[in-house]
DNA sequence: TAACAATGTGTCAAATTAACACTATGTGAA
DNA sequence: TTCACATAGTGTTAATTTGACACATTGTTA
């Protein structure tokens, strides 16, 4: 009655990061840089690498961040997985697999992740599968390897979802910050501007921040008042059920 | 500098759907069940089968979901992989795939979708996955196969937030419906009381759901109004940028 | 000490939400 | 026929939240 051949059993599986930071201009994305084979342009693509048999995927996704950030604990939630059959058939990624993979053809499944993380915290670092990584502006990619793109995409809106439901923002700044630096992490994500005194007065409503007393030093202007992220009151408000933190 | 064995290349990959339907009191799932091996209890798990060679994976939760109840352009949305390398090794689940399975021991992963159905719209029907299928109330489960509790929650859990989103609650009615009927709905899915003028108040301001000039017939009681879904208003909703379906 | 550049602050009108109770309509039983 | 029943359907008010809007403050540097 059931039937099976051996056929559908041999499929690999990635785990691909979006790894997101913010410069407290632009959203960035980290990228491995392939030689590119012919053309001059130099070719990028997620992060990822194989999932061992022995690790879960949320495993295989943090040693992948690891690896390339030297980062652990960091906020990290899958976005899906991406299937297509013809996912790997670009004829430029075929090339790049071949010279990097001991059996190309198969097909691979990848589990996507996006994670969050301050881009002042770390220096990336080249991994055996990553000979050489960047970060580039989210906004400006308009091309990338296999299906990055439509992963990416995905991404963004998690990132733009994610913002309303909970105060995700946090993992993309310092410890300290100012409320400048948040306003515009806002106004990146949703890509809108936000009126600052609305923005702040929100925020000093739900008593998510916390002000320090330490100023920004050394700008030619008024100096900003530093500010911490208040897990606790977070953490009171969820209890409540407040679920907008949107604007 | 790159080993790679073929170790993490034999990997099986699966769709399983969460169907869900609503027969205006309770949110139920479409489970099938298994000859329990020893206990007496019967045993219940999650449809999916294997995803064949040529099949993206959208395309094999179609499948699944055309197989098991003859539907197709139905809402289905993917929730995430699920790939625990011991998520088959619970013991009654292992004797279940060995009776069912070519490969018992292939490690496994699952890609889960959600689907939401009318579920007067079919009678669902054996498949060559599924011996026998039963509507389970959602709220009500306590114990599935493998991890598909886990993903269980994770459609439960992304019901909610996508109600928020979009007016998807839709998918679960029949093309007419009375405003109760889609008022219990959505308490159904936020899992709390809505008050009755509230809702049909924003309902109203909405303007996504239009009057029909059709009442209930032969209930003992004032006979409720049918309503239908105006999709049109809803896309002028959206370009305009409205996201707050909720309450 | 004056110009600069960004920080930080308050008000008002409009829209939205939450809380709350009674009338209307068709059926079925007496 | 009428009365009891069960559910449908409707409005108001106060509190909260949002959106729009402009100017004084503070430290640096020329």
């Amino acid at each position: 009655m059931i039937e099976q051949s051996e056929r559908n059993l041999n499929n690999g599986i990635s785990a691909d990061c979006v790894i997101l930071g913010f410069d407290f201009e632009k959203i960035q994305v980290l990228l491995i840089e392939r030689e590119s084979s012919n053309s001059k342009t130099p070719e990028y693509a997620l992060p990822g690498d194989l999932i061992y048999d022995d690790e879960n995927l949320d495993q295989a996704a943090d040693r992948v961040l690891k690896e390339l950030t030297g980062l652990t604990d960091i906020f990290l939630e899958q976005l899906g997985a991406f299937g297509d059959p013809n996912r790997l058939n670009k004829e430029s990624d075929r090339k790049w697999l071949q010279s990097v993979r001991a059996n190309p053809d198969v097909r691979v499944i990848t589990v996507a992740y996006f994670a969050l993380v301050n881009l002042r915290s770390f220096h990336p670092r080249p991994s055996h599968f990553a000979r050489s990584v960047v970060w580039k502006p989210l906004n400006e990619i308009k091309e990338l390897a296999f299906d990055h793109l439509d992963i990416l995409n995905a991404a963004k809106r998690r990132l733009k979802i994610n913002l309303d439901l909970r105060p995700i923002g946090f993992n993309l700044l310092p410890e300290k910050f100012t409320l400048t630096q948040l306003h515009k992490l806002y106004e990146a994500i949703q890509g809108k501007e936000i009126d600052k005194r609305n923005f702040r007065r929100k925020m000093a409503k739900l008593q998510i921040v916390e002000r320090l007393n330490d100023k920004q030093k050394g700008v030619p202007h008024k100096p900003s008042n530093y500010y911490c992220f208040n897990l606790e009151n977070y953490n009171k408000l969820v209890e409540e059920g407040f679920n907008n933190f949107g604007f």
